[in-house]
DNA sequence: CCTGTATTTAACTACATGGTTAATTAACCG
DNA sequence: CGGTTAATTAACCATGTAGTTAAATACAGG
């Protein structure tokens, strides 16, 4: 595994159980037999998957009595929206034209100085 | 591997070699042979990390002579980048103070309603 | 046609992941 | 104390990933 943050991140999002998982603790807190329940698969596998989003840092866990509940620790996504953001240019056509609109400009005010040195 | 579109993504994302090429994708197309220059990796390396940006649908070749072109394709970035949002509320203060706002709002539509019923 | 260049395929290694079941730890409760 | 419930650890299996080197394919050009 790439041992960076992000690539961190992305490989906890990168199972479909762990972003439902996430999904459910945005609607706050739950237990691991909680978050177990909507999953035909055996608690070690879901205690596993939320082992993987506890060291991705986008999970953290409190201890009350034998309950272990966790709680959503959103800010790695924060990291991963802007990453995305900053590609935003490519698949958003009202930003390629805004883009192409300020290349025209800087284009134009280069033409200018250029009169000007005359 | 989860085989939905937003896991490949994901998981095509958590590779920094893989980001890195997206990056210099981003500059505009480049060859195989390109993309491979700044890594201290083989070949056949970085024609794998090509071969799963491709399946995730995060770039796309042509074929000119005995080069193989790659140029980006950001549309599952979108659906990164949207996903993501979907969790702002959880880092984002301000948002959260507007939500707390909106809700406040809504709260006292719902009283004045009841009051109106009377 | 032969040679060099770009790229992929094949075969292999090492290790990570996602799942299982069985055993273990920890805490509550009668 | 003994039983029940919650959760993790251990051991195991199958598959996927990230890299390697060596061989195969595809094309350009003298």
């Amino acid at each position: 595994m790439a041992s960076d943050s992000l690539s961190a991140t992305f490989a906890a999002l990168a199972d479909p159980t762990r972003r439902a998982i996430l999904a459910r603790l945005a609607e706050g807190p739950a237990t691991v037999k909680d978050l177990s329940a909507p999953f035909a698969m055996s608690g070690p596998a879901v205690s596993k998957h939320l082992r993987v989003l506890e060291r991705a840092g986008l999970i953290a866990r409190g201890r009350e009595a034998q309950w272990r509940p966790c709680r959503l620790e959103a800010t790695p996504l924060k990291a991963v929206a802007e990453w995305a953001e900053g590609y935003r240019r490519f698949w958003d056509d009202s930003y390629e034209r805004l883009d192409e609109y300020l290349r025209h400009l800087k284009q134009r005010e280069k033409d200018e100085q250029r009169g000007e040195g005359r």
